[in-house]
DNA sequence: CTGTTAGCGCCTTCAA
DNA sequence: TTGAAGGCGCTAACAG
């Protein structure tokens, strides 16, 4: 019947033409929409795999007016360190690349560095994808304003305000404090510290929690340590501060990252964890149990942060009225408090 | 002169009617390719600029043959744990990231769990990418091999063997193993084990060359415990195997997460890192120097490799010709040996 | 220097 | 049930 035809196929005109059908068919067959003669479609479906041949997704996209592609978009404003390697966001970038695949959609990653402000407007405009999610609103916050005005499929993980007009999903940061200063508060310790840089919007959050859930006379000789959040920066900035004299007995750190930076200079310094000194990290990153001593931290589901994420910005797609979510935080308890 | 045309700018088309030129003229002037007048085309990209236009990025492609996209897969054939959160291919990730955008490719990151064998050729016939970067080459040697036959722009990361047909990057794994053991025989130790999973081709290099490096009546005693590669697993197998009363005096793991993964469980049952056991881990992830104590480490050139990998790629997609790199690991002393 | 025209590979309406 | 034809947004000959 069809033709022996050899030599690649390289289109659906390719694979018609030795189908002995016309184009249309192909495609019909190929992507089981339409009306078909199923014996037809059988015959075109077997003779493309023995051809190894499958639709280009591509021309496919561009037919539908779609792209079939959702970014992930790291925007490094406040911090100019590797930031794509912290464990956070690594674990984060795991979940939401299955979860996207799990739809259909390929996960494009771009780390940003916001420069201006219409480097998302153009990202956007350049049409490479269906919807943004941005991990971290970092120092953009009016620049994802704005656009969140005219652009409907984005969401952002991060810290959540009514006075945003964009969409969160994202741990109640604050609460989170609250949690690690009650814990800190009950193993019996009174002059703490908190580690971080408040110009990201989580880490202020976090900071305030902490702060209001101390009584009165502990709250005022906390002290707020400006500590960066690369592994390297963090150490070498509890380093300084324990060299200078400075010996808290509680110390809340805005990430594990900067927490088990604390510890390993403490430990160069002889300060004993927790005997002397109670540690509390943020995020629960799988390293955290390897800590010396496992680390005692403020979880945030990952999992199910990276799922409504994707859910959210499906339900955007689709046209469906959303909003946003925090997600309650929970202390893992381990050893450094 | 140009119409005051309003309503949205969504193609060349419009932007070339309010304009008042032909098409071809406007995608001359938004390409800076091709001979134009230069008051035209600083009109045109003017106009552009202040409709917020942008040239579609897909349809773009689709006419000139290409994806302008790279993908980043990572086929998880022998571990299922969450291996995208392992923090050394994390970092690999954030190098590549940067170099494809350098070299004006998106990054197409997907997991792929490895089923029969036609995983990798399903995916590249689907046209979704100009070329593929695989990392790690797991259990799948003899899928890569097969798909290199007839797909050239692919690279893998990965442990080097003459018998591939595919192109490789990566670090000298055996020279890695030699190195590491050298360090622990210096040290004084001759009670050995190696930790890992000799299932993963690079981890058996690293094995294969410290078994080598090692005198013959110390290689006869030294043992091999098959770790796997997540935190939780690796925690594990270390805490059974000491509780089993094995006391080496020096382990070499087959990764940083497997050391500090170690240490962990030494120091749960008292046994005193360097004192009692030196422990020597392989890739010197940002974490290690924050181990407690801070690990020793062979340490892999991750920045190197993602730029080798890349450059790699573009010198096959450019048809040039090209071979496989090992790269040559280095030591990091610190204090966990 | 600029316009006209023919596709890139696919989907979909309309007709047969 | 199937085919013909137009077009998604863009680029690159080829003319003028």
């Amino acid at each position: 019947m069809a033709d022996k035809d050899e030599g690649p196929v390289r289109s659906i005109t390719d694979l018609a033409r030795i189908a002995g059908v016309s184009v249309s068919t192909v495609s019909r067959a190929l992507t089981s929409k339409g009306a078909l003669n199923k014996e037809t479609r059988r015959r075109i479906q077997l003779l493309a795999e023995e051809r190894g041949f499958q639709l280009n997704v591509a021309a496919q996209n561009l037919r539908l007016g779609r792209t079939g592609a959702i970014a992930v978009l790291l925007p490094l404003g406040h911090e100019r360190g590797q930031h794509l390697s912290d464990p956070f966001f690594m674990a984060m970038l795991g979940w939401l690349a299955e979860k996207l695949t799990d739809r259909g959609y390929d996960l494009l990653l771009s780390r940003v560095l916001p420069e201006g402000d219409d480097w998302l407007d153009n990202f956007i405009r350049s049409g490479r994808v269906d919807g943004v999610i941005i991990i971290g609103q970092s120092n953009q916050g009016a620049v994802l304003d704005r656009t969140a005005r005219h652009y409907e499929p984005m969401v952002i993980w991060g810290a959540y305000s009514p006075r945003n007009a964009y969409l969160t999903i994202g741990t109640d940061n604050q609460s989170g404090g609250a949690i690690a200063a009650q814990h800190l508060l009950d193993k019996g310790r009174r002059r703490l510290a908190f580690f971080g840089n408040v110009a990201v919007p989580e880490f202020a959050a976090r900071y305030q929690g902490f702060l209001a859930a101390l009584p009165d006379e502990v709250r005022a000789s906390t002290e707020l340590v400006h500590a960066h959040i690369t592994p390297e920066a963090s150490y070498r900035m509890a380093s300084d501060y324990f060299a200078s004299g400075k010996r808290p007995d509680g110390i809340f750190a805005a990430s594990d990252v900067t927490a088990m930076s604390i510890i390993a200079a403490a430990a160069e310094q002889n300060i004993r964890v927790p005997d002397q000194l109670s540690v509390v990290g943020f995020d629960d990153v799988p390293m955290a149990q390897l800590a010396n001593p496992p680390l005692t931290t403020i979880r945030q589901d990952i999992k199910r942060g990276a799922h409504l994420l994707v859910d959210l910005l499906c339900q955007r797609l689709a046209g469906q009225p959303c909003q946003s979510i925090q997600i309650a935080p929970a202390i893992i308890v381990r050893e450094s408090s």
